[in-house]
DNA sequence: ATCGATCCTTGCGTTGAACGCAATGATTTC
DNA sequence: GAAATCATTGCGTTCAACGCAAGGATCGAT
């Protein structure tokens, strides 16, 4: 059952609306002789009469009072269907999902998100927390409009839409003793104590493979596969922990913590991707969102992080 | 606001809905390149993207997605139009209003509209009781869409579909004296005790000028502008009233009351008259309930009346 | 990487529905 | 009964939608 003859349907209503063709081709601007043809073809389709000939003022049959109020409802959906895609394309409405590492979380996440909701009220954003290889999946998948993770990423079908370095540091409390070190290798960190990322964790990895390089061996005294947990340790005071600036970025920038480099252990090299699917052209407010995380990204690349300037 | 291209947002519906324009073209019935060419020039109109391109199984955007809900929210509304449309075709929904004398209330028009109803369950059925120029009025203005009415008119717009003879009659309880004569003159009358209408009935009316013509002035006991009360006056017994047949169908026919004709008196030519506006075709229901009306007035004609069978 | 399969898009010629103009028929008013 | 006002019908025109066919683009597999 295809949908009815718009026009005829309209022609229609106004002419019973105004109770003549006449008027109704006035306002339509539109012959009168179509308007007549259209409504008796649409009376011709429908197999029912619609209005009443024979007449000077045109009047509706009872199947024609139905049309009326079918056309009706149909202008009622129609306008609310324009509200919305309008208020979609004013990004007051919409969806976007976004996946990242559990890293981001935390100062850097939450002011851009906070941002971009105040200035767009009434978009949703859904952020899935994954790791590095579900976050890939997802991009390619498209259950995630875009994604961000630490380093960059080799899949062929994923692009980089941008990538700033963020090298490991050491973080740890203000009054740490190794706060009071410009740099320190790896060595000099055996001797503190530590927490560090589990097995779970890309961070492991990279750990792993700057120890293999170094030869040197860290015993953490904490192993966690959160990365708050690693933040809530170092902010304790006791221990050290070994993160990008990024994942703690809010305890940077207000002194809670301190992050000093990590010298020769090539750990400076790490970066973070904001990654979307190739060929994917993002829409109104993932389109914005992602600017608002690529530009976050680069003013802090090109500063270094807000508490180095 | 025009009603958008019906075509194009069904074409994007079953794309959407099959995740591909090709099962689309082979649902619809129409080549693949219309749907993609309808589909874009949607999105033009729109000024949004559909769907995204560049995939093999097509997904919908946001907006998409809207739209989607759209078609969704049409096709809705036009089932339930079209439910509707069928009741109302198949008879089992609408509405008739009927204009009628007072004098048509009671046993006839109880029959045939209850015929009616049993028949058309669903039919709102409106009878406005109104005085004879009220009817005429009403049927000309298409506030009813037919009339019952005595006598017949004369008014140039209307077209009389039945007339049959309904001579007014001497109306009494079975075991009145005037029960006992075969038909009654008006001067017999004036020897019982009389109920008559009184002058805002056409009844009266007619009375006056069969009065003067025969030079006989009948004195009432008892004047009402209700024939219910004149009814159910004679239905006491002791008074006699004068009305047509139909007017105490139910009672005539069930011996609560008696009819006696009056001779000499030109009563006999009295009639009732179904009318209708000229020119008005009537659809459905409507035109249904009239014909019902016009066979049972017809087999009143015939017969003389259920009683005389 | 390359090839083949599948799908979407684009170019071009065709068709039919909707249109305007003008003449005709119908209805109301003076 | 004539004028005025509508609605309908006939006819030629136009433009949107269509089908066909060629040209990308993508996905899966060798």
């Amino acid at each position: 059952m295809a949908a009815m003859h718009g026009n005829a349907l309209y022609y229609f209503y106004e002419a019973a609306s105004l109770g003549s063709m006449r008027l109704a081709s006035d306002k339509i601007g539109v012959a009168v002789s179509s308007i007549s043809r259209q409504i008796a073809q649409l009376e011709k389709t429908m197999g029912v009469a619609l209005i009443e000939r024979g007449r000077r003022a045109i009047r509706m049959t009872e199947a024609g009072r139905l049309a009326y109020e079918y056309y009706q409802g149909c202008i009622a959906n129609e306008e609310a269907f324009m509200n919305r895609l309008h208020e979609h394309r004013q990004l007051k409405a919409g969806k976007v999902s976004i996946a990242i590492g559990e890293g981001f979380l935390g100062g850097f996440f939450s002011k851009v998100l906070e941002d971009f909701q105040g200035q767009h009220p009434g978009i949703a954003v859904t952020a899935s927390v994954l790791p590095t290889s579900e976050i890939v999946h997802a991009v390619l998948e498209d259950d995630a409009h875009f994604g961000l993770i630490f380093n960059d990423c080799t899949e062929p079908k994923i692009r980089v839409r941008a990538t700033v370095a963020q090298p490991l540091m050491v973080i740890c409390a203000p009054d740490h003793p190794a706060a009071k070190r410009k740099s320190l290798s790896l060595e000099d960190l055996s001797t503190y104590d530590l927490c560090l990322p589990d097995a779970n964790l890309r961070l492991h990895q990279i750990l792993r493979e700057a120890e293999r390089r170094e030869q040197v061996w860290l015993e953490p005294v904490l192993t966690t596969s959160s990365i708050y947990v690693m933040r809530e340790a170092a902010r304790a005071g006791r221990m050290v922990t070994i993160l990008p600036r990024i994942a703690a970025a809010a305890e940077l920038e207000d002194g809670r913590l301190v992050a000093r480099p990590i010298y020769e252990a090539d750990l400076e090299h790490t970066s973070v991707s904001l990654i979307h699917r190739l060929g994917r052209q993002l829409d109104g407010a993932p389109a914005r969102l992602m600017a608002a995380f690529e530009a976050r990204l680069k003013g802090w690349s090109e500063s270094d992080g807000p508490a180095a300037a």
